[in-house]
DNA sequence: TAGATTGTTAATCGATTAACAATC
DNA sequence: TAGATTGTTAATCGATTAACAATC
């Protein structure tokens, strides 16, 4: 039983919709009203019928020598990702890049509200970041009830992400966006995206460590 | 024929090759010299044989009953991930997130080595940020080719990535970390790693979005 | 109509997991 | 030795791609 709206849709299907979104806002921006899976497929670079498998999960119907409706392809995909509505979330460690989320106006275009920031150095509590107020920790789990928060995003180092993202369950909050490079242990229904910017790193680096290793003449038949 | 650095790694177990490595470095500071694959799985939540096979691509033999060394391990993951020997890389966009990654000292003990900034912004060009100087975007060419840099980090707001990116190219670049949520048009020989905020913000609200759409009692039974 | 494009079923591919022999 | 753990081969699973019928 999977619930009442529609199939789950994987994740690597997830990952591709935001970039049709871009993509779809900027035909809307030139007047293009439809377009199809090919046309979509050779400006990402993807094969068309993987747009199309993707494309699928929004529910909507293309035409047949047509392609899909612009318009209602963003409707949709807004609609499956959650971007109609906004999530207010609160936001843990304003350090660098807490500070530099905070100031991401663009995200809130896309459902992510920022209501509060939260640290534990008491010359940051009181000041405002980017226009949102930060507060001392110990608000956080009575503001989280009373604001009906459901979501939280961790910028803090390493060390204190744990306590924190368990302040946050007991807070009440269901979905965690953490940056710092932890493995977070917490109970089986809270959803948790960990972006862990040195995974990313690793995959650069390895492949450029192996490029800069090998003879160059071999690099042609590397990918 | 894959060049002689051995198997190439999935971009699976490389994502997961960073996990292990913070994780063993906190176990160095414990003291802990051999750690088993169970052990690992135990509190990184992952099945033991996945850990197993991604340690098979560092190349470290394990003793049977006893486990892998950590200091052998920890070696072998820094060279494999290329994180021995430093990678000097161009930023261009000091804007928030920019201004974030400069920031990021952490950065350093992984390899990567930001050596210079570049921005389009009259005001911005000349001053320092954390430290590195920020330059016009017209340096950048000459720069790449006489400090030899190989690799480019690209935080400008999306609509300039495309330009930049191509401009790194011709600078001779290799490796491009590209934080724009834009797909990125170029030669197949360059290598791109994409760190789009808004696919992984994608996938966390539609989660979340799924969650609070269905009737409380049918969350249990949802993943 | 003819041809391009969608929708769908089947085949392929790669990654994860299971099973089990080898080893300290 | 006995038992835990590694290393490896085979089975499973899911995602991608190929093939083709349906349709405007």
């Amino acid at each position: 039983m999977k619930g009442s709206s529609g199939p789950s849709v994987p994740e690597a299907s997830l990952r591709r919709l935001p970039q049709y979104h871009y993509y779809l806002v900027g035909l809307q921006a030139q007047g293009i009203t439809v377009i199809s899976c090919s046309a979509i497929g050779r400006d990402l670079r993807y094969v068309p019928v993987q747009v199309r498998k993707d494309l699928q999960f929004t529910g909507i119907i293309g035409k047949p020598k047509v392609g899909y409706s612009v318009a209602e392809l963003l409707v949709a995909i807004e609609s499956l990702l959650g971007w109609n509505n906004a999530n207010e979330a609160f936001l843990v460690g304003t350090g660098n890049l807490g500070t530099a989320i905070l100031g991401h106006e663009r995200f809130s275009r896309f459902g992510l509200q920022v209501v509060a920031a939260f640290d534990n150095d008491p010359r940051k509590v009181g000041q405002c970041v980017h226009g949102k107020p930060v507060l001392s920790l110990e608000c956080l789990i009575p503001l989280a009830g009373r604001m009906n928060v459901h979501m939280g995003i961790i910028a803090t180092p390493p060390e204190a992400a744990q306590a924190i993202a368990e302040e946050m369950v007991k807070a009440g909050i269901q979905a965690i966006w953490n940056f710092a490079p932890v493995k977070l242990n917490l109970p089986e229904h809270i959803i948790v995206r960990n972006e862990d910017l040195y995974s990313s790193w690793a995959s650069l680096s390895c492949k450029l460590a192996r490029r800069l290793r090998v003879p160059l003449e071999e690099n042609a038949s590397l990918n």
